[in-house]
DNA sequence: GTAATTTCTAAACCTAACTTTAGCTCAAGA
DNA sequence: TCTTGAGCTAAAGTTAGGTTTAGAAATTAC
């Protein structure tokens, strides 16, 4: 079978349910490289339907579009990823959702402990040290609550 | 006791961590009420600490700055929460965070359902119609990896 | 009293993942 | 052929949650 012309931008757009301009911005990104036409449009491969398919759901599992990226080049290029492509692949997936999925649960374990309790004020509270949450952005502990590890003599300590 | 003379900006942000322009940037979004001194600068209760460790730990829970506000229109300015307080709001903590930990939960089923079996081609696939799915933003069913719900007789129809 | 530190405001900048706009060109149908 | 509709590029805009910068004024430390 001889190399197809392609098919259009829209039409992937159509099948997809992305944004033409997702699809443009996507091949900026490098997850596809179409070809051009002598007009200079882009043509991509039917086969780019399952590309942005993987896309859209790698985005679901919270995968950043340059880790995407990174997927998609262990795939062979312009074919359907076998049995094994995508072991490999979604083995990756599941430690992925595993980790946060355990780190919500941590996370609601601790404020299990806290409803009611009040604790909030406490330097025991265990929402105090929050460093090991998925949101965690600061580097080095902090203490939170007003409450320092040690309390230094300060008048007025609290508020 | 006398209205104090209240803390500055840098006192807070030493004491919680948070960059001093964070805090100035949680003022604009209504978070804080912080009044002025003579020379223009802002000053602080010291209980605002808490509200700042409050904003924090509801930051990780996976709130919006507009939801923390609402949270905290709902706590007494100025006075440390209740453990009443506190336990209305975590339940509501809580539930948000079991539907996230309940979508992921779903993801990972239909993840491993798929695992190895290479069904990324074929339209029964799990991963298919994930509507249900946490990063959905788009609206209306996708059906994704190149497969319409009712497939046209197009030629050459997949890839 | 002077120097160093904080704080002030406003505006610009940052990342991610796109969308929108403007002004054209290309392609397809009657 | 004429007219739409689809596609093109480059640049700017969007949202969230901030940070950075610049220059001025206030405060604190010595």
């Amino acid at each position: 079978m001889a190399k197809s012309a392609g098919v259009a931008i829209g039409y992937l757009a159509e099948r997809t349910g992305l944004a033409v301009s997702a699809i443009r911005y996507y091949e900026t990104q490098g997850l596809l490289e179409p070809w051009r036409n002598a007009g200079g449009q882009r043509r991509f491969h039917r086969a780019d339907i399952r590309r942005l398919s993987f896309i859209m759901i790698a985005q679901q599992f919270g995968f950043s579009l340059p880790e995407i990226r990174g997927f998609l080049k262990t795939l062979p290029g312009g074919r359907t990823p076998t049995p094994e492509d995508w072991a490999r692949i979604s083995t990756g997936f599941r430690e992925h959702l595993d980790a946060r999925i355990k780190t919500l649960q941590t996370m609601r374990d601790k404020l299990d402990g806290c409803i009611g309790c009040g604790c909030l004020s406490l330097p025991k509270c265990a929402l105090y040290n929050p460093q090991d949450l998925a949101a965690q952005k600061g580097k080095g502990p902090r203490y939170l609550m007003g409450d320092s590890p040690e309390v230094r003599p300060t008048p007025e300590n609290d508020a």
